[in-house]
DNA sequence: GACTGAACTATACC
DNA sequence: ACGGGTATAGTTCAGTC
């Protein structure tokens, strides 16, 4: 038999003994396949150096003897090979040790305790990412496979015949095929239950959208009235029941939810269980299955789940302008589409002719989750093969996991063996380390500048890795000569100047980057648009990932380092461009902005060559843009120009905003929509004087009371479990007043509240005894809105035109607590 | 009870 | 526990006078 198929989704078991690998794909028929497929199981005992030919020997007569009776296993090792490999860059001699079981690699390791060997490794990758770098069966590329169709026969216990697929192959070749398109079938899924906590409700309805397909299953109000979408069945057992015939029916490659990891299985898994329905909804007939880390994880076996929210936080979140990730903003920012609106209550409370809204609501978040899922998919996709892991670990793992993805699937280009875990008592060490100097921040002088223009370095600490090979592997415990040195904390830190595997790779990943994003540019399309930015994003993880404490490749000097190296090149830049007529007026880390002077543009773009000629290895320059003018201010006491803080405006009309209270969500939204006002006139007019006129008019209708109450909400996130807070805050008694009146919330929920007038008999000087709730009944609080949200807001950017606010307000300089 | 600096907290920048 | 450090600013807390 012969196939092309893709795999999807890996799994594995034992027989006899031994792991198999199991792989769900489709072919190019669209037929749903199971490939049962092996690979040899060993890890490396990496020899200490100057070992005899005669003692390895010995050596190896003793580990071949090896075996063991664990957990019902009996495993042994059953080849041994001597390879010339490196270890952290060096050139090592080390044990190949082929063993039965990868289960017990550990158990085996641990047997090794001969003085003869310096260390062992490979043995924690766990059996999928073993197998895929064994094999080079990489998740979601097209292969060509050999094989007999084991449906029907007795292979394995005649375990294909328990699996849910069109057929099952046990492969015998399996070899890389060009084609890269591939439309994977989809199906989105919302639930809407009566209570927020998991299982305490009754679901009360299912909404699922797949292609030409789209239903609500319910089991309330339902009889009578017909509502297009809508199937009724009997009750809560009924429509978990019609669940599951739902998925099964339309067998799909991905069933996907927004919070679904932490919210609808669970629900339905537990609603399940109370009505004792068996939800077989895997390929191999089991239910969906829970891991429980930080976050709840939910799988089911054979079709692979995929919680949008997940991904979107790691891949997504940093570069978009939502301030929340909930279904309504991200469908918003992605699609250009949000949610049905809807007035949640409970459904005892629910009247007739509200029900057709409900189920129009539920049924529009699976739409809109599908949609989404849609538009998502090839960042899925290639970030699967770029990292070479099933897409159901890529779509939840952070980026450092991601880093760590790319460089254990591409060591064997450098005939390196894989570093360890750190175990949990190196992590502790880490994590006690102190913080490191990291970037560079110019302090500003206040003002308003015209003609200005800013350069970055393109992905600068990556290029900062790359250019002085910066790495666990490449950093010199003793000074050498000729190497790549710095200061880090009075000490100073070498690094060898031949190249890194760690430093070698993200070259190629920034050389990548480079290439798509030019092709993108050439010739758009979706694939080559997420190639680009999954690189993209890699590169900027992997100095993250450097001095992260749970890395495999952890090395605190390194990270060091690459922050030294990049404050030096940014500082002589700076230089570079103030001995060139330039004046420069802010840095951040990588990029700096400065005003042109008398230079014209083009001398501009000039120097910026001439910049980029002087530049060491793969760093560079580029410009960001030219400005017409910027505004930057100082701190609220009025000392020092504010760093990360400041508002520039293109020639086009076109703002760019930083640090303001504009751009911070935990102020209202009078207060930033009136700064933002504020900002765009002066920087398109060049003075205050409007600006001025227009800050009087807001501040008359403030008094006035004229302002909408929602203008006046303010917005704060849960950070932690209430409980746990010790500063009873504004945000904590609104949370409090929530949890009284059993309005569910959590860490991570956005509390909204707003500060009302003091009721008669409330002398309390303390904000937090003046909040309510949105719905609470109450005028918002004149001298708190005015002195908190509206002056503060405004205040210094008027400074800088030495206009005071209090002065053309009250007619007078601010008064202290005193004078009141 | 007024005042002040430290602690706690949230959020942004790159 | 699930990249890093740098920075601003608000509100409360705890101590002093």
């Amino acid at each position: 038999m012969k196939t092309e198929f893709i795999p999807i989704d890996y799994d594995y078991f034992d027989f006899e003994g031994r792991n198999y690998i199991k792989i769900i794909g489709k072919t190019e028929k669209d037929k749903r396949i199971c490939v049962i497929d092996s690979c040899d199981v060993y890890f490396w005992a990496i020899l200490k150096e100057k070992i005899r030919q005669k003692e390895i020997e010995k050596l190896i007569e003793k580990i071949s003897k090896i075996k063991l009776d664990v957990k019902g296993r009996q495993t042994k090792v059953e080849k041994i090979q001597i390879c010339s490999k490196k270890f952290m860059g060096k050139e090592i001699t080390a044990l190949k040790i082929f063993a039965t079981n990868y289960k017990d690699l550990h158990d085996i390791a641990d047997k090794l305790g001969m003085p003869e060997i310096e260390k062992r490794r490979g043995y924690d990758l766990g059996f999928i990412s073993h197998y895929i770098i064994e094999k080079n069966i990489v998740p979601l590329c097209w292969y060509k496979i050999e094989g007999d169709i084991i449906d029907n026969t007795t292979e394995f216990n005649g375990i294909a015949n328990s699996f849910d697929v069109d057929f099952c192959i046990k492969a015998e070749n399996i070899v890389p095929l060009k084609k890269e398109e591939f439309s994977p079938k989809v199906l989105a899924f919302d639930i809407e239950a009566d209570e927020f906590k998991i299982g305490e409700g009754e679901i009360l309805m299912i909404s699922l959208v797949s292609e030409n397909f789209k239903k609500v299953i319910t089991w309330k109000k339902c009889k009578g009235k017909e509502f297009p979408d809508v199937e009724c069945v009997k009750d809560e057992a009924e429509l978990l029941e019609r669940f599951a015939e739902i998925v099964k029916e339309i067998s799909p490659d991905f069933i996907t939810g927004y919070f679904s990891d932490g919210f609808d299985l669970p629900y339905i898994k537990s609603r399940a269980d109370k009505c004792k329905i068996k939800l077989n909804i895997g390929v191999d007939g089991s239910s969906i299955k829970f891991s429980k880390g930080i976050m709840t994880t939910s799988h089911i076996n054979g079709i692979v789940h995929i919680d949008l929210l997940r991904f979107i936080q790691t891949a997504y979140s940093q570069y978009m302008s939502s301030e929340t990730l909930s279904l309504n903003e991200v469908a918003n920012e992605f699609l250009g589409e949000r949610k049905k609106e809807f007035e949640f209550k409970h459904s005892s409370k629910i009247s007739g002719d509200e029900w057709e809204k409900y189920f129009e609501y539920n049924l529009h978040d699976s739409v809109l989750t599908y949609k989404l899922f849609k538009k998502i998919w090839p960042d899925l996709l290639e970030f699967s093969r770029i990292m070479q892991e099933p897409v159901f670990d890529v779509s939840r793992n952070g980026m450092s996991r991601n880093v760590e993805d790319y460089i254990l699937h591409n060591l064997s280009k450098f005939n390196e063996i894989p570093e360890k875990r750190p175990t949990y008592d190196e992590i502790g060490e880490r994590r006690k380390r102190g913080k490191y100097e990291g970037a560079f921040v110019l302090g500003p002088k206040a003002g308003l500048y015209e003609n200005l223009s800013a350069f970055d370095f393109t992905s600068s600490y990556g290029s900062v890795i790359v250019t002085y090979n910066l790495s666990r592997s490449t950093f010199l415990e003793k000074p050498e000569e000729n190497s790549y040195s710095t200061e880090i904390s009075n000490k100073k830190v070498y690094f060898s100047k031949s190249p890194g595997f760690f430093p070698q790779m993200l070259k190629e990943i920034i050389e990548k980057r480079r290439i798509y994003k030019d092709e993108l540019k050439k010739k758009p399309d979706a694939i080559k648009r997420a190639r680009s930015n999954a690189f993209k994003l890699l590169a900027n993880a992997s100095y993250g990932y450097q001095g992260f404490f749970g890395a495999r490749y952890y090395c605190e000097e390194a990270a060091a380092a690459t922050a030294s190296f990049a404050r030096r090149a940014i500082k002589e830049a700076m230089e570079k461009t103030n001995n060139a007529g330039f004046s420069v007026i802010y840095a951040d880390t990588d990029g700096f902005a400065f005003t042109l002077n008398k230079n014209s543009k083009q001398k501009t773009l000039d120097f910026l060559k001439k910049l980029n000629s002087e530049l060491p290895g793969i760093m560079e320059l580029e410009l960001e843009d030219f400005y017409k003018r910027g505004i930057w201010v100082t701190t609220r006491t009025g000392e020092f120009g504010a760093k990360k803080k400041y508002a520039l405006i293109s020639e086009e009309g076109k703002l760019k905003i930083r640090g303001f209270e504009t751009v911070r969500r935990d102020w209202c939204t009078l207060a930033r929509e009136m700064q933002n006002n504020v900002l765009l006139m002066i920087l398109k007019e060049g003075n205050e004087k409007n600006a001025l006129e227009y800050i009087k008019k807001i501040v008359k209708e403030v008094k006035e009371r004229k302002i909408d109450l929602k203008k006046m909400v303010i917005r704060t996130q849960m950070k932690k479990p209430l409980s746990e807070y010790k500063a009873i805050t504004p945000h904590v008694i609104a949370a409090r007043k929530m949890q009284e009146r059993e309005i569910p919330f959590s860490a991570g929920s956005l509390i909204e509240y707003y500060i009302s007038e003091t009721t008669t008999g409330n002398k309390s000087k303390l904000i937090r005894d003046k909040v309510k709730l949105v719905d609470e009944n109450g005028e918002y609080n004149l001298e708190y809105y005015l002195k908190h949200q509206i002056l503060p807001a405004v205040e210094n950017i008027l400074q800088v035109f030495n206009v005071d606010i209090h002065v053309i307000l009250d007619g007078k300089k601010q008064m202290t607590l005193g004078e009141f």
